[in-house]
DNA sequence: AAAAAGCTTACAACAGCTGTAAGTGTCATA
DNA sequence: TATGACACTTACAGCTGTTGTAAGCTTTTT
């Protein structure tokens, strides 16, 4: 399948000579042209890599890298003229996955560009959560260096949860989750599950974050937040 | 946790100078100063990165990094001063996870080691397949973008076959690996299971790998490699 | 052609996950 | 502080998917 890369460059020039190299490479390449809200033209499109340009006319580079990083989790390379260490050690820390300084030879680039896509590879629905990592399809649980293939249905709510951190998510949705439409709901059985999860998270050495909410449903607390909401 | 760091570099002074630098921004450094059996070595000190130097007296840093990567898939940093692009390319082909050149401002090193740390964040049991990867404890499956949980057994015998890549594996091994030990063998049940393996292979689009040597065992074919040695 | 090695398939035993049900604990309000 | 509503725990039986068994088939070698 052919690996989609978006190019986040406000100079023209540059923008059509690197799209050009890499759909010669054999990637298909979608090309961002209006930075008002970058981020979530990224988000709509899903590309397989960013390669992002630090000096965009309004927003900063670091700010769409950060939304990036924090929103989908896309690998990031920031391809930029900024040769100062300090704009590479703020990228790097914000999360991007390499660091190359324009003009770059392109043997170079396309061999970074293939590196950063193998590291991702398969790694597309890996839900970040607070110190650890849940695969959307297996369950499989990632933290401490372990990991543990969670039941489908702890799987389902601890995914719930993650979607909708610091929120009280309702009974008849996460019954949902479980069993499909919502119509019947077994609260009791829905109770058992979420002590099973609680349990084996806390086997795991997870903080205990599942808040009941009186009558409501229950809500996910996001390990140590400083500021509640 | 701290972290643990393996430097793997000939020239005492760099080596010394390195592990410094390494210590004080609160790493573990293992020093490696003896390069017959590297590879081996290192899986012994299962450090969570490896610094490699390209340089080696005897075997060739590439060789190394090869072998750490089929081995136990631990990240590696090249720190060299053959500054070619070739070596460059060569050690990313190779699976290198950072290339970096010598001299090296220290705050560079360090944010690129943290950064290449931190992706591999509760990933330290991932082995690399040839065009896929395994997670040893969960036997998770990682290829084109999606993933399955393997069936223990099926998991057991990949990740072994994966350990040996184009070597023959006696089939007293496989049932050892799959029973403990291998006193009792049932060459039927071992067939079994590797039928199985290789049906969940085929359905998931792996090209068909596991060759039988009559009388003996079987054997893994890495599937499109253009050059061995 | 026959023997040995390798492979396929169906089936029953088994393990682990799930919902059920009955009972215990906790909280909010009168 | 008594009461009822809500929240939680536990044991158990049914179900699903994995495993070993056994019988028969195919391929390879001599």
């Amino acid at each position: 399948m052919m690996k989609r890369i978006a190019v986040v460059e406000d100079e023209p020039l540059i923008r059509e000579e690197l799209a050009q190299m890499l759909e010669k490479a054999g990637y298909q390449v979608d090309k961002i042209c209006e930075f008002d809200d970058t981020a979530q033209r990224l988000k709509a499109l899903a590309p397989d890599l960013v390669i992002l340009d630090l000096n965009l006319p309004g927003r900063s580079g670091f700010q769409v890298c950060r939304e990036v990083k924090g929103m989908n989790g896309f690998p990031v390379l920031v391809l930029t003229s900024r040769d100062q260490m300090q704009d590479e050690l703020r990228a790097l820390e914000l999360g991007a996955d390499e660091y190359l300084t324009k003009p770059c030879r392109r043997e170079r680039l396309l061999a970074r560009v293939s590196n950063v896509l193998k590291r991702y590879e398969g790694r597309s629905n890996l839900l970040e959560g607070d110190g650890f990592l849940l695969d959307r399809q297996t369950y499989t649980l990632y933290i401490h260096n372990t990991s543990t293939v969670l039941p489908r249905n702890q799987g389902k709510l601890l995914e719930l949860f993650l979607g909708r951190p610091s929120q009280t998510v309702e009974k008849e949705e996460l019954c949902g989750a479980l069993w499909g439409t919502a119509e019947f709901i077994d609260e009791n059985a829905l109770q058992v599950n979420l002590t099973r999860l609680k349990k084996t998270m806390a086997d795991l050495g997870m903080e205990q974050k599942i808040v009941p909410v009186r009558g409501k449903g229950y809500r996910w607390e996001s390990g140590k937040r400083r500021h509640e909401e």
